[in-house]
DNA sequence: GCTTGTGAATCTCTTCACAGCG
DNA sequence: CGCTGTGAAGAGATTCACAAGC
């Protein structure tokens, strides 16, 4: 559980302020979309949906310096932000479970930035193996390969879209081969050792949420992953 | 933004407890097909990733109350959770955006208990319109029909799965049509009037957030959403 | 023993507010 | 002036810890 925190002992940056980061640097390439070259606490916490106090206290907390009155750099505080979002050398990501969820989310990530790449796709339908997919990904491959492949790409963050019987065995798998980072859409609480950080998206309980609000609705406001 | 929670004003039951209550309904579910009668806190807590006190105190504040040392009875406690999920006569579901995203969780969310109905897809593209998707669910129609089906059937959640340049716009006609709740999957902060509940689905940063985690393996532990 | 219910303490996150700089 | 950086205050959420009941 742990709905939408989770606190990641002994790490640098909290999980929330990581989640707003990842938002500001896609404000911030929206801004220099639009010719911005400086911009202020305020435009980008508009833009995010915060506070400019917050914005300022992420930045700060990562070590990103503004200066008072010309606001920030535009292009060296996405370099900043960037530098703590993404590796070195970019990461690889695998995707198990090839169903309606899989096959809608794989496009999704893969015309996505190179510092992020699906590069496997595991599925236990026989069917399914060998099916070519996305470009730079390699086509279906069985179950029983995982560990290998996984293993040889150096793969470190793995996507949960298989049925929620199945989801703790494949996280098994892909722990045990190297990854250090899930993104999970099974109903299903992860056991998971120290080390490997869950992310969990509930489409239920999303909707359930926006029920819940929907129909009591006497002023609530905004909420958010 | 407001990453996880989002705080409704004057409302009842916070964010947070409502998406656990939405877990502990799941588990219970689980638990009843076990066939226990009786349940503790504990049981619960290890079956939805958090901490039995934790359990008591969102089962006190909604009301829902166990007997010492007998735990909560099973299914008191899953009919008190439903009695404040799920609105009386069921709920209405619309779905805009027929895309990958779309269609993926279309299916999803169709065979999903009789509480939560999506009844309604919509999508601007003339090829799409007519198309028959799912039992109990007309076939897509055209977003110039959007304020009126939305309206008379009642539709009171919407769920946005349209490109990020759409999800505002798409935002507003729901909104203007009587949708007090929304699901999010555009990477996109949504301006909406008080009174209306948004949740935000972002799996770009969710990827992102399990890569950071994942690259910064000291000990982080679980995420959620 | 075991459990629940809950005040109090604790911890975390967010906002306030203002000094200091351009 | 306006804006950043940041200590201090405030608000929430979670855990502790224990009285009371079975």
């Amino acid at each position: 559980m742990n709905p939408g925190n989770g606190a990641p002992e002994g790490s640098l940056v909290p999980v929330r302020t990581v989640a707003r980061l990842s938002q500001y640097r896609r404000v911030l390439d929206r801004l220099l979309d639009e010719g911005h070259r400086q911009v202020f606490s305020h435009q980008i916490a508009a833009l995010a949906g915060g506070s400019a106090a917050q914005v300022r206290r992420d930045l700060m907390l990562v070590g990103c310096r503004g200066r008072p009155s010309k606001g920030y750099d535009a292009y060296g505080l996405k370099g900043c932000i960037e530098e703590l979002l993404q590796a070195p050398g970019g990461q690889r990501v695998a995707l198990v479970g090839l169903g309606n969820l899989g096959r809608a989310i794989l496009p999704f990530f893969a015309r996505y930035r190179p510092a992020l790449r699906i590069v496997a796709v595991f599925d236990n339908d026989p069917r399914k193996i060998g099916e070519k997919l996305v470009e730079g990904c390699s086509p279906c491959q069985g179950m029983e390969e995982l560990e290998q492949t996984v293993r040889q790409s150096g793969i470190t963050i793995g996507v949960l879209t298989v049925p929620p019987g199945a989801a703790q065995g494949a996280a098994d798998e892909l722990i045990a081969a190297g990854v250090r980072g899930l993104v999970n859409f099974a109903p299903v609480v992860l056991e998971v050792p120290e080390g490997v950080f869950v992310e969990d998206i509930d489409l239920t309980t999303a909707l359930e949420k926006a029920a819940y609000f929907a129909h009591h609705a006497g002023k609530p406001a905004e909420g958010g992953a």
